[in-house]
DNA sequence: AGCTTAATGCAAATGCGTATCATATTCATC
DNA sequence: GATGAATATGATACGCATTTGCATTAAGCT
């Protein structure tokens, strides 16, 4: 309960209302739908009967990403999509037909990126690693 | 010089003005700025001294990446990169400094990710990967 | 050349996200 | 617990890349 309070202070934020809602609804929020966009927080929030605006719920979000509570990400959707950051990097896996996105991690592509920066004279900062796939089954 | 209205045909396309410039300007950019924005593409026709609206640019780009002409990019600059498609696969390294973009192709990273989707019960259709670098030297 | 249809250019409209600013809230201090 | 300075919020205006509506123009078939 007062856990969402303290991780606020850690980032060095006030612990407002509207913080503390986004942050319990990205934490609550099941395995399925961990990525959320703006709107999805704020349809969230609205259904929750709370009265925030949707600058608020951008900025806040921003701000979170900025504390590193959650990450952001830019899939082709054409907009961002947030989830709460985890201990460990992971990339995804969006099924075209469903929708569903699946969090994968792969220590060799990792590495390999690494590799293929250095060999270019480059130091690896980031990466973006999205694979667009299918139900085997679906034709 | 035909080479283009050969092209536009074969895509099904009407050969315009616009269109055989748009195409000539991507065919002839060299390999350093291959990767241009729309706006690149409008300022690269106004120099030219085309008289052609930045819509028509928005349109005819989207169009050539339906016939398969061009590739689209989604980097994180905000804005999308078209480029002239070329016959083989390739993914590419945005330097975060010069913001330069380069391209590169791993056949490691290509299967792997095929069997990743597979593991997880799915086909893999298409896949993003931008890894974000910066110079070795840079601090 | 004439005609039908698609393409173009301009301007207005979108849509996601950010900036502004007056008001409300937090929280350190009394 | 009240007070007040500093910060956060919400409504709205704005910015920017891209799209769309529509009157005009150009392509291409006969
Ligand atoms: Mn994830
Ligand atoms: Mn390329
Ligand atoms: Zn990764
Ligand atoms: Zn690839």
């Amino acid at each position: 309960m007062a856990a969402e309070n303290q991780e606020l202070r850690n980032a060095g934020l006030k612990v407002t209302l509207p913080r503390i809602k986004i942050l319990q609804i990205l934490e609550s929020a099941d395995p399925g739908s961990r990525h959320m966009s703006a709107e999805d927080v704020y349809r969230a929030l609205l259904q929750s009967g709370e009265d925030v605006g949707l600058a608020t719920v951008y900025r806040v979000l921003t701000q979170f990403e900025t504390a590193g509570i959650v990450t952001r990400h830019n899939f082709e959707t054409g907009h961002s999509m947030f989830e709460i950051a985890k201990d460990d990097h992971h990339d995804h896996m969006v099924c075209l037909s469903s929708g569903e996105v699946i969090e994968f991690s792969d220590s060799l592509i990792e590495e390999r990126q690494r590799q293929i920066a250095q060999e270019h004279g480059f130091e690896l900062i980031d990466h973006s690693l999205v694979l667009y796939v299918r139900k085997s089954s679906d034709d």
